[in-house]
DNA sequence: CCCACATATCGACAGATGTCAATGCATGAG
DNA sequence: CTCATGCATTGACATCTGTCGATATGTGGG
């Protein structure tokens, strides 16, 4: 290392540079499930266009179109999106609805700025 | 298909389901990329690390030893953070000085839920 | 000019991921 | 009960990804 210059040690609070210590595995695992469950087009797509549905939600059937992927492809995505806990599910009758969570993504990128 | 209940087909603006229009292929791309690259936790713990310290900038030389991974993999990850415009990076001396880009991030979440 | 050092690139490899066809599991209609 | 239908699960496969050691590149000091 070395000590690059730059960075005076002028408050003796961390050992060596000023970190604003190492956030904590668990967490970051957490945040980085959130981001990687929208680290796909098709899963952003999906969030998008229940996202920007008028009804705010919208069931597997009418989603395979638009992304043009079989069905059992979007019901793995979905499934990811739901373990992030991006959408929630909800069955009704022989449909499966799903709603975006609105605050997840808002709260996990406040998480790793903030 | 079948149409679902629910929704009813109320105005006739859209063909089948009142879809927000699906997203671009490009944009959601480029979404994605902003997010994937966010979706491992050794890079969610780097910007976290490089954010959260008081010069708001480090050198991959203080980064290696908080996250136990080898120089080589930093580099790397710090080259897809820097590929995703979630930081920037500054040659200064022998050092390779990283700084977030502080609005990629909020950007990104806003495209996706606005 | 040569050396030391910080960082980047390369090659390799195990493990994760996206996709589909085939199949299983509920739910509502008759 | 039985059947059709919407969705989830499984198994298989090609591709992508994270990691390292070895090596290349670039920068400053002597």
């Amino acid at each position: 290392m070395t000590t690059p210059p730059a960075i005076e040690s002028a408050s003796d609070v961390a050992p060596c540079c000023v970190l604003g210590e190492t956030i904590d595995d668990a967490v970051a695992q957490d945040l980085a499930r959130v981001f990687k469950a929208l680290g796909d087009p098709t899963r952003v797509k999906l969030m998008s266009i229940i996202a920007g549905s008028s009804a705010g939600e919208m069931c597997v059937c009418d989603l395979t179109e638009p992304v043009g992927l079989s069905q059992p492809t979007v019901s793995h995505h979905m499934k990811l999106l739901v373990e992030a806990g991006l959408v929630e599910r909800e069955q009704r009758g022989r449909w499966a609805y799903y709603r975006p969570t609105i605050d997840t993504l808002a709260s996990a990128a406040k998480a790793l700025i903030a």
